[in-house]
DNA sequence: GTCTATAAATGGATAGAC
DNA sequence: GTCTATCCATTTATAGAC
């Protein structure tokens, strides 16, 4: 009854209301029966696009793969081009993070997804544990490696510093954004700048 | 076919593998079925102890809910009594809330079983972050500010520095403990010894 | 108190009409 | 590509025997 260009639409609306559906009632609770009912299909419309639901899920995985890379791309990009750095500069980057990659329409409801599976799947633990801590930290950590190197800041443990850094944002993200209203997103970013600032300040990072 | 000291005895176990079902995958993916067979009973078993599944939730909320107030008391008593202060002790004491609070084996699972239904349900939601942060916060930053009252650290901002004191604790529990094996849980106190320290060096409390 | 048996609803998945 | 109709397994919950 469709075109295929219609068909690719209906493939990533079925997608899509599955992910807000996996992210709020976790995977095993969220049927087929209701995300077709949110996508406008019937079950058998989700099974002409998809194989199974497990390939609904991988599909939502892949998505996030391919986002995630390209971010650690601009914001290395991103990174190389800066000339000087402030206190608010860091503020501002580390709002970024919250906002762009954390809060991201994607990432954010997949993580809360494999949130939830985490419990019961390894491989959900795993990739979790990855985008949530060791992608971040291991970004950060190159980026004070870097900054030590240019003399921004003084010379010291990089990953130390990377931990400090992140775990401001990781608190105000699960304090004030997981779970939360939009409202509540602005709590965090307030919560992060002056976490920043206080760090910046200790480090001799100038205003 | 049992004495009521063995019903009892039923009920308890009914509810302690529910909690754990729950923590594992969720509160509706944990079928009444699953519950029994690890409990050894049937179903209908479970129905004559409990009203419905949400009764068994509803009597591990409360069974949580005597565990922290109880905690309260215990820890609000032990700080009266300590006479000196040390970084060394401060670190014991923050990998204790890891350890007694957060790991305890009701409180953990029942915050795991909350963090899965949050996503859906505003009162575990709101369940949660009183737990997770703010009966923490809050104990820690009354703590603080009795510590400046006595004289042991600088009087500044005890909210402040219970949030950075809480943040240690919460990151190393997030990243090491949650869905993690026993294992990883001597990574997250060696974290959170480490990030303690530093915080005593620099608010000047001594070794 | 615990069981067997069963009802009524919902789950994932498929066949075949259009 | 999407639908109706259906299959079969599993779910919550109840009735009634022991």
């Amino acid at each position: 009854m469709q075109t295929e260009g219609e068909s690719t639409a209906t493939r990533d609306r079925i997608a899509n209301e599955a992910l807000r559906l996996f992210s709020q009632k976790g995977y095993s609770a969220a049927s087929i029966r209701a995300i077709g009912a949110m996508a406008g299909v019937k079950e058998s419309t989700i099974y002409y696009h998809f194989k199974n639901k497990q390939d609904i899920m991988d599909t939502l995985l892949k998505r996030v793969e391919t986002i995630v890379s390209e971010m650690k791309k601009s914001f290395a990009e991103a990174f190389a081009a800066a000339g000087e750095i402030s206190a608010g500069a860091m503020a501002t980057v580390a709002e970024g993070v919250l906002m762009n990659y954390l809060m991201n329409e994607n990432v954010y409801p997949l993580m809360m997804t494999l949130s939830i599976e985490r419990m019961q799947a390894e491989e959900a633990q795993r990739e979790y544990k990855r985008i949530m801590f060791e992608l971040p930290l291991e970004h950060q950590e190159a980026v004070f490696a870097q900054m030590a190197e240019r003399g921004f800041i003084a010379r010291g443990d990089a990953r130390a510093l990377a931990e400090e850094y992140f775990g401001i944002i990781h608190l105000a993200f699960e304090r004030f954004c997981v779970g939360c209203g939009k409202a509540d997103t602005d709590k965090a970013r307030a919560q992060i700048r002056r976490g920043i600032k206080l760090l910046c300040e200790r480090e001799g990072i100038p205003e």
